[in-house]
DNA sequence: CTTGAAACCGGACATGC
DNA sequence: GCATGTCCGGTTTCAAG
């Protein structure tokens, strides 16, 4: 992971459909050489898909919201990979706190949201927090300055 | 947005890569009526973008949490440009309930995560939980069945 | 929207630095 | 490991139906 791995994941993540070429104008460097590190970037699971990102106001999806899963004990929905499959569910992640995880739901309505809080509400107790709006959906993912700690711990 | 649209999302969230010749073998359409669809779709805001996902953890972003922001009356971050332009910033998303705001954050370390917290805190109350695995990290948008209520509403 | 043709571009390989 | 150069295949973009 050197400057000129992040300087294709730069690019690639602004662009995902810029060809090798393309790519290798954009960080001055041959095309043979920009195809072995983007697939050495796959391969060693660094870059994990390209994906086209859908509005989803516009794909019909009005509803979203985040959802706190609290399950009842070895009922929990992370141990049912069926839900995963749910197709309003559109991301999962197990959590620390009182609760085991966040939701995030993108349904096509109220009454499609009120169905998929019914298919939830068995697993354990959901608790719905709606998403007015999102200012910031998405950022790439940048190497971070290293730290400098203005005040040394101890 | 008929069923041809909605393949033509299906491939490109699956694979954002694909070559116009390819997308037109898959959903059985000749290149130049997939170029000219997609072309639309992009013009008409339903694809935001393409974009490479990277995998947090091998790009060192090993501490990754969900922060509610209560934010001090007028002084809260929806106002302030400058903190969504934070690397450790992923989304910001405005929801309902008590707090105003709801954060994605990766940070590098412990130490940035304590760092990113010390920023915020100017802001608001921040109330962190760390998020420990995400069973479902991303799933693609595809039309929802239509309703058939099994019990009416009244 | 499809077909067909032509120009272009991008990818792959081999070679050499 | 990277740059250069060549070749082939694929892709894009027209035009016409």
């Amino acid at each position: 992971m050197d400057h000129m791995d992040w300087a294709l994941l730069r690019e690639l993540q602004a662009d995902a459909r810029l060809s090798f070429s393309e790519l290798s104008r954009r960080v001055h460097l041959s095309p043979p050489a920009v195809a072995e590190r983007v697939r050495r970037l796959e391969e060693t699971g660094v870059i994990v898909g390209y994906h086209a990102h859908v509005d989803l106001t516009r794909a019909g999806r009005t509803v979203v919201a985040l959802i706190r899963m609290s399950c009842y004990g070895a009922r929990c929905i992370l141990h049912d990979p069926e839900v995963a499959g749910w197709p309003e569910i559109l991301e999962i992640h197990r959590i620390t706190g009182d609760a085991c995880s966040m939701l995030k739901v993108a349904a096509g309505s109220i009454d499609d949201f009120e169905g998929v809080i019914d298919r939830l509400a068995p697993y354990g107790q959901p608790s719905s927090t709606m998403v007015l709006s999102s200012p910031l959906h998405w950022q790439p993912i940048h190497p971070l300055p290293p730290a400098d700690p203005a005040v040394p711990r101890r």
